[in-house]
DNA sequence: CCAAAAGTGTTGTTTATACACCCATGT
DNA sequence: ACATGGGTGTATAAACAACACTTTTGG
C-alpha cells in the first residue's frame, strides 16, 4: 500500500503502431479482458513503473501485450482528460510507433484476450478516449510523410522504390507521380541501392536499403 | 491520506512563457522558495489537481505563480526520466506560452520568492531538467516561425510591420530582407491594416492587428 | 539638412510539377 | 504475344532570394 498526501493520478503510456500489409494501412489493437470496457478493443499500453523511464515503459507494454519489440517510437501527446478513465485519474503519455511488413510477431499475451491489426479506415469502436489518439497519430504520420524519411520505418531491410511509393500511396490516399517521386527519395542521400534486384513476377527492381535504419530525420 | 495498491507517480505542469522585450527573447523564471533546489530558479508550475485537466492546470500555475493569464499555450512534451526530481517520481508535463510584450503584469506570488524575466541566452543554473525543457520549447518556437503565423502571438493588438519582423530577427538571430519579410506575411491573409499609424521618432508607420489574435495557424 | 525607419518591384535562381515512352520479365 | 510493374528526362510554372532607392517624419 502507498500512502501520498494529495491524491496522485495513475499515469500510463499507450502506443499507437502502425504497419502497412495487403496494401493497407493498419493498426495494432489489443482485446481487453478486463473492466473498464472489457471485450472492448483498445491500444496496447499500461501503466508506468515507478523506476521506469517513460518510452521504456511504451516498449516493455508493446512488448508485453503483443511480442512486437525494436520498433522506431516517438512521443505523440499526453491525454489528460479528468474524466477519461472511469476507475480513476489516469493521464496517458501516447507514442506511436511504426513496423516494417516484414517484422510483424503478434501474438496476444498477458492482459490481453487477443492483439490484431485492423485497417485504419475501419476501426471498430475504442475504449476510452482511443479514438482520439490514433486520430491524432494518424496526423502526425501523414504530416511528417512531407518533410522526414519517417517512410522508411516502414521497410524491411531491402526494398523496391515502388514499394516505398506505395507506402506513400497507402497513407495520403493519392497516386504519386513515379519519375518525380524517385527524384525526391534519391535526393535525401538516406537509401542506396545495394546492386541487387528482385524477381517478381515482372522485370526484376533494383532493391534498396536504409543508410541508417533506425534513424528518422527531417528531408525536404 | 491516498491509499494506493500500486505506486503512482506525481504529475505536474511546468510553462516556458516567452516574451519579447528590449529587444531580446526572455523568459519567465521563478525563484523557488523550498526545497529541493530552494533558491534556485525554475520553470512556473506545480502539481496537477486531481480533476484538472492539464492545460488549465498549466494555466492556473501560471497565474498564481506569476500573475500571468491569457496567453496561448501549447503542450510541449512529457518529460519523466525517474530521478528528476530528487523528492519522488514526478512526471511533468511541459507547456510553452507566448506573451505579448504589452502584456506584462508579472508579480511574484504563492511558493515563488521572486518572478523575473531572464534573456534566453543568459539564463541561471536552473532546477530540475528545466534547462532541457526550455531548449526544447526555444527549437519548437523556432521550428514554428518558418510554417505558421505564431510570431503574431508576442505582438500587441496594433503593431508595425518592422516590429514583426524584428520578432523573426531575435529569436533566428539572424537579420531578414525587409521586402522579402512584407511580402511574405501579407500573403498570409491573416493581419490587416487597420489605417493608423504610429508616429515614432521618424516617418510613421501602418498599424496593423491580427484577423484572428488567438489562432494560431499554419502558413506558407 | 541630417538621421532613421518606412515603404516599394523586378530579376534571376531554385524548386516543384506535369507529362509518355521503352524495358525486362513471367505466364 | 501480352500483361505488368520498372525505369528514365525535359519543359513549364511557381516559389524563393537577392537587391537599391525614395519617402516621411523628428530633431
Amino acid at each position: 500500500m502507498y500512502n501520498y498526501i494529495y491524491p496522485h493520478p495513475a499515469v500510463s503510456t499507450d502506443i499507437v503502431l502502425f504497419t502497412i500489409e495487403e496494401e493497407k494501412l493498419k493498426v495494432l489493437l489489443i482485446q481487453r479482458a478486463a473492466d473498464p470496457f472489457r471485450d472492448h478493443w483498445a491500444l496496447p499500453g499500461g501503466f508506468v513503473e515507478i523506476d521506469e523511464d517513460l518510452e521504456a515503459g511504451a516498449l516493455r507494454e508493446l512488448g508485453e501485450e503483443t511480442g512486437v519489440t525494436g520498433v522506431w517510437l516517438e512521443q505523440l501527446y499526453t491525454f489528460g482528460r479528468p474524466d477519461r478513465d472511469p476507475r480513476e485519474r489516469v493521464i496517458t503519455i501516447a507514442y506511436y510507433a511504426l513496423v516494417p511488413i516484414d517484422r510483424l510477431h503478434v501474438r496476444a499475451a498477458s492482459d490481453a484476450r487477443d492483439a490484431r491489426w485492423f485497417e485504419w479506415k475501419n476501426l471498430p469502436p475504442l475504449a476510452f478516449d482511443h479514438r482520439e489518439i490514433i486520430d491524432r497519430a494518424h496526423r502526425r504520420l501523414a504530416a511528417k510523410l512531407d518533410y522526414s524519411n519517417i517512410a522508411l520505418q516502414f521497410m524491411p531491410s531491402r526494398f523496391t522504390l515502388g514499394e516505398l511509393q506505395k507506402v506513400y500511396e497507402i497513407i495520403r490516399g493519392e497516386a504519386l507521380d513515379k519519375r518525380n517521386f524517385r527524384k525526391r527519395v534519391r535526393s535525401w542521400g538516406s537509401i542506396e541501392s545495394t546492386g541487387e534486384r528482385r524477381n517478381g513476377k515482372h522485370r526484376p527492381a533494383r532493391l534498396f536499403t536504409a543508410r541508417e535504419p533506425g534513424r528518422v530525420e527531417f528531408v525536404k
